[in-house]
DNA sequence: CTGGTTGCTACATAATATGTAGCATGTCGC
DNA sequence: GCGACATGCTACATATTATGTAGCAACCAG
């Protein structure tokens, strides 16, 4: 299911008809199951069935496509040890690891009501 | 399909039977056109159709849809002038500006290739 | 060769998104 | 009052995308 065998030109990215990189960042983070690889690989790397299991069993055939999203993207490659965060990836990964921290007080605020 | 048989008791979040914050908040990001509202939310606020516009002109069922998630999750609310974001709505923001910086690096490393 | 991994794909079914249209309510000038 | 707007939101048929189950080929260890 490589995305170029039927689908012609194909962005790596969606909508963003702009060009703004903020878009075609937004776009693919906002795709279903982006975050929470991004996630997970965190901080060790996962074979693909490791990673399966860590999204909750997530379908195979969504999360391979994710993970050709993310390798188009140059944020995650295929390391001898599984897939890893390139170097960039971990730029990215420091920008919102805040956003556990974040997730604690949202939560609580949550439960506040 | 494991999720629910049928819809009932239909949760804010999707997918966290952990009860982890951080997989709430990572699911409710996920969705398509969340994260774009907040980013197109992070300096003013819109009236539902010019949010629609600043989105690339979404159909308004699922912006519609999201609005609804984002409220249920406290991040946004509906003013006199329109959707804004609340008090942890910015908080969110703010751990995810430097995105944006990231972004442009990011754009330019996929350009290098 | 057997048994176990790996990354990845097929395919039918279910869930979501898209486009277009339109509703009910409100607010303005007149 | 009226009409002409704009607001938030919804209906619904059609695409698109995800799910769940199964299975492939390649690789390696025993």
């Amino acid at each position: 299911m490589a995305k170029s065998v039927s689908k012609p030109p194909k962005r790596v990215v969606r909508g963003s008809t702009s060009g703004r990189p903020i878009m075609a960042l937004l776009d693919l983070l906002g795709r279903r199951w982006t975050l929470r690889i991004l996630w997970e690989l965190r901080e060790r790397s996962l074979t693909s069935r490791a990673l399966r299991e860590a999204c909750d069993d997530a379908s195979p055939t969504v999360l391979q496509a994710r993970l050709s999203d993310l390798r188009d993207a140059g944020l995650i490659a295929l390391q001898p040890d599984g897939y890893g965060l390139t170097d960039t990836g971990r730029e990215l990964k420091d920008t919102f690891l805040p956003l556990h921290r974040f997730a604690e007080r949202w939560s609580k605020s949550l439960a506040a009501d």
